[in-house]
DNA sequence: TTGACATACATAGAATATCGATGTATAATT
DNA sequence: AATTATACATCGATATTCTATGTATGTCAA
């Protein structure tokens, strides 16, 4: 509770995945292989990361989905709510609060 | 294993305890007050997540502890050995890179 | 002097997160 | 025809950290 540790480093999937979502909605595949590319492969997450981790935030109602059949194969694409973006700056300040306790602590 | 996030990340409490014992050696709750400070409160270890880490490390072999009854209430001190110092150095590393992948993913 | 708080170690159980494995199914490429 | 990529999903195992609890002594103020 009081450690931002957790709450912010244990939670960085969730944080990763509004953040996208915040540019553009997005589908599950694709945020995979988005956060590969602009990571420079440093994360790599499984699709057992990915997908109970995209549930649990619509469930909690930060994002919301929407399936396009129009596709080759279907695509279900998420979307960033109002919510979840409020919950995107909150967890972003928290965010850079401790990459900064961070740093000073490991490379300062 | 192709996921840096978890190796680095997730182990990021040995990480810290490890860079502050490559400074000098310390004790369990000096480490717990000596990383509250120095990350200005950012991070706030419980009992529950320090000694058991510093338990593993010492099992691992990257640290040493040695009993030091001379205080009022007696001290266990830990000190880096060296294949810490050289685990260490690839930690540090590792999480260099995902600390630069993080901010490309949040803040750039 | 008594009660509260800080020091200093430790462990056990619960909650949470992520991985690895597995499953289904179609599309594209070789 | 076989392999790889796309695209969704779940389950069990493992690891990490929290919360709670325990023991014991030292210090300080009311």
């Amino acid at each position: 509770m009081n450690n931002r540790n957790a709450d912010s480093l244990r939670s960085v999937t969730e944080t990763i995945i509004m953040k996208l979502l915040a540019g553009r909605p997005m589908y599950g595949y694709e945020i995979i292989r988005e956060v590969e590319e602009r990571s420079g492969g440093a994360f790599r997450w499984k699709e057992g990361t990915l997908y109970p981790c995209l549930h649990k935030l619509e469930v909690q109602h930060c994002i919301e989905s929407e399936w396009d059949m129009s596709q080759a194969k279907p695509r279900k694409y998420y979307r960033l709510t109002a919510a979840g973006a409020r919950e995107l700056a909150r967890k972003l300040e928290d965010t850079e609060v401790v990459l900064g306790a961070l740093h000073s602590l490991l490379f300062a």
